[in-house]
RNA sequence: GGUCCUGUAGCUCAACUGGAUAGAGCAGCUGACUUCUAAUCAGCAGGUUGGGGGUUCGAGUCCUCCCGGGAUCACCA
């Protein structure tokens, strides 16, 4: 009973936040009724395979809203030639009232130009949507993990981190703008190497702040002056005495010390870019439970581990100190890996590649059958063994798709940041959002396909000019609500509620009409964003959007019938109003995936 | 040498994963400001998609071989 009602809840409200408005959907929908009625009748084979069939604007303006390659693709489905099996479709489809023209093209293009009925009707959809214009239900609530940053805990996050994250963060709110419940994952590698020198780093530091002169950090050492305050923290709390304690125990005392504050000083930074994590899973933890044991023997019962002796790594250079030696390998190679891989170093303790199949074992039953990696290039070379793995150890149920963020170029109006050479001396996450604003640095990440390298300027990304992607979508957006803010000193104040009475059939010039075609489209965007998973496609398509708009407002100068606001006629006014507010929803609600705030003034 | 990215207008990048005549911005010319903020816009010009071959109705996109740029390459994470 319950179900029901949270079922039916579930229906109005996808109705009332705009979901199912796509468009393309609708249009595709009507097109497979007319395929199904063509099937009764005999001309189309039953059981034919409809999944190939493709509704997407066509790339040329002039061949219309819609153009579907239905007819070619069924071409094999039916005794006619494609270009025949279109007018078939054709045919029917011309019942329809909202479709004005159809016409078919080269070799069986049905190509359909819709009723300004339909661009007008957009309008009042996305305005009972609002921010949440563009929602799809494509993810059926189903769950979806993501894990980004992870960065190891010895310091603070730098730029390139920078990029992890907001890619991450993007891609988990657009998966849940399209109906999917998604966790964001921190995987913390306290357990490494890295660890041990982290601790013994602090201790030097403890030494300092207890009054030695330490001189310089010795080498192998982390030297960054953030540790300072670590050692000072170790100091107060443990004293001189914890020095005279053999040195496993002092390294453990650090340890638990400068961990937690590692984090914080992460989280911290996160914080400042907007970023938040639901769940911080511990390499340690997966140790202590004995969870890696536990993918392991998974894996032992499949027989997909041995002993066994790796190949030196093909190529004229390898490794000077080689040396041939047993080791506990997975048979990754089996799943698509150029070689097995090392689950034991020669000396039998873990490597990390272990805990990483037992993380990813986690997350897969705690429900995760979608699970996705955003990783810095350097780690692209684990990709094949980790989705190997994944494949593995969850008898093909889960899924692991590992995105790659390339490097991030720092540069200066035009030159390349000197980066200190100084050992622990970057350029800090912290430092660039400090400069430029964390809405700055967040479209920028995505201002390119994560595969990509990115440059990104410290003076250009804060230009006020049609060069920065970030001022030029903001600009549209303001300037919206300034034209609003001009429209109420007229006619009093405007209200969204009072924007759905407005007459919409009094849009009617072409170039309005494809500012609605413009703002129609987001829902497809968002949707091919999130099966893709790339961000980056919303940023792509809100500098369109803008651009669209711009020119729109710009056309009221050559021609003042277009001005959005026209003091004499209220009706026309609102229709107008409408229109700009919602491509102002539009923005915002790309904006909202970024993780961006709207500007309503630029002053 | 292996693997993975990458190569598209002078420059920086798109192209909805196989669709029609490959699109934007910058830079370069030409034009529009007592403004619904010109912080913007319109127009012109710019191409053998690194190269060759293949797959099919159709290729920037897929397969293959070359050429160039980047990342990475037992026992670090």
């Amino acid at each position: 009973m319950l179900w029901k009602n949270t079922k039916h809840f579930l229906i109005c409200q996808s109705i009332i936040t705009g979901r199912m408005m796509n468009i393309f959907a609708d249009f595709r929908a009507r097109i497979e009724k007319s395929i199904r009625e063509l099937m009764k009748q005999g001309v189309i084979a039953d059981g034919a395979d409809l999944s190939r069939i493709s509704v997407e604007p066509p790339r040329e303006e002039s061949h219309g809203d819609m153009a579907t390659n239905a007819a070619m693709v069924l071409g094999k489905f039916s005794e006619l030639q494609p270009h025949d099996l279109a007018g078939k479709i054709a045919d029917l489809l011309s019942e329809d009232e909202e479709i004005a023209s159809i016409d078919i093209a080269g070799p069986g293009f049905i190509n359909l130009s819709l009723a300004p009925s339909v661009w007008q009707g957009q309008v009042a959809h996305v305005l009972r949507a609002a921010k949440a214009y563009g929602n799809s239900d494509i993810g059926a609530d189903k769950k979806v993990n993501v894990e980004y940053v992870s960065a190891n805990p010895t310091g603070p996050m730098h730029v390139g981190h920078a990029r992890g994250a907001v890619v991450g963060d993007a891609l988990a709110r657009l998966l849940e703008r399209a109906n999917y419940q998604v966790t964001r994952e921190y995987y913390i590698n306290d357990a490494g190497s890295q660890i041990d020198t982290l601790a013994r780093s602090a201790l030097i530091r403890m030494r300092e702040a207890l009054g030695e002169d330490i001189g310089d950090i010795p080498e192998g050492l982390y030297p960054g002056d953030y540790l300072i305050v670590v050692g000072q923290a170790l100091a107060t709390e443990y004293g001189a005495a914890l020095l005279e304690k053999p040195e496993a125990e002092q390294v453990a005392v650090a340890k638990s010390k400068a961990l937690p504050m590692m984090m914080e000083m992460i989280r911290d930074d996160l914080d400042a870019l907007g970023v938040r994590h639901d769940v911080f899973l511990s390499e340690q933890s997966l140790h202590d439970s004995g969870a890696v044991d536990k993918s392991l023997n998974r894996l032992n019962e499949m027989g997909l581990i041995y002993e066994g002796v790796l190949e030196p790594p093909k190529g004229k250079t390898p490794p000077p100190d080689w040396e041939p030696s047993p080791q506990t390998l997975f048979k990754s190679s089996e799943f698509g890996d150029d070689s097995d891989r090392a689950l034991k170093k020669s000396d039998g303790s873990w490597t990390y590649f272990a805990p990483d199949i037992a993380c990813h074992l986690d997350k897969f039953e705690r429900g995760y059958e979608q699970m996705i990696d955003v990783w810095g290039a350097d780690h692209a070379g684990y990709i094949k063994r980790m989705k190997s793995a994944v494949t593995a150890v969850t008898a093909e149920a889960g899924n692991l798709d590992v995105k790659i963020c390339q490097m991030v170029k720092l540069m200066r109006d035009g030159e390349p940041v000197k980066m200190s050479k100084r050992a622990g001396q970057f350029i800090t996450l912290r430092e660039v959002v400090d400069e430029v604003g964390k809405d700055v640095v967040r479209f920028m990440m995505l201002t390119r396909k994560n595969d990509a390298p990115l440059e990104f300027d410290f003076v250009k990304v804060q230009e006020q000019s049609r060069d920065n992607p970030v001022f030029y979508v903001q600009y549209a957006h303001a300037r919206i609500f300034s034209v609003i803010r001009n429209a109420s000193k007229i006619f009093g104040s405007i209200r969204d509620e009072d924007l759905a009475n407005a007459d919409m059939t009094l849009i009617v010039d072409p170039a309005e009409i494809a500012l609605l075609k413009t703002i129609s489209a987001f829902p497809r965007v968002l949707e091919s964003a999130a099966v893709n998973h790339e961000p980056h496609r919303i940023a792509f398509y809100l500098q369109d959007l803008a651009s669209t708009f711009h020119s729109l407002w710009n056309l009221g100068k050559e021609r003042p019938d277009l001005k959005f606001i026209i003091d004499d006629k209220k009706n026309v006014t609102m229709a107008r109003i409408s229109m700009i507010r919602c491509c102002a929803f539009a923005i915002a609600s790309g904006l909202d995936i970024m993780g961006v705030r709207p500007e309503e003034e630029m002053r």
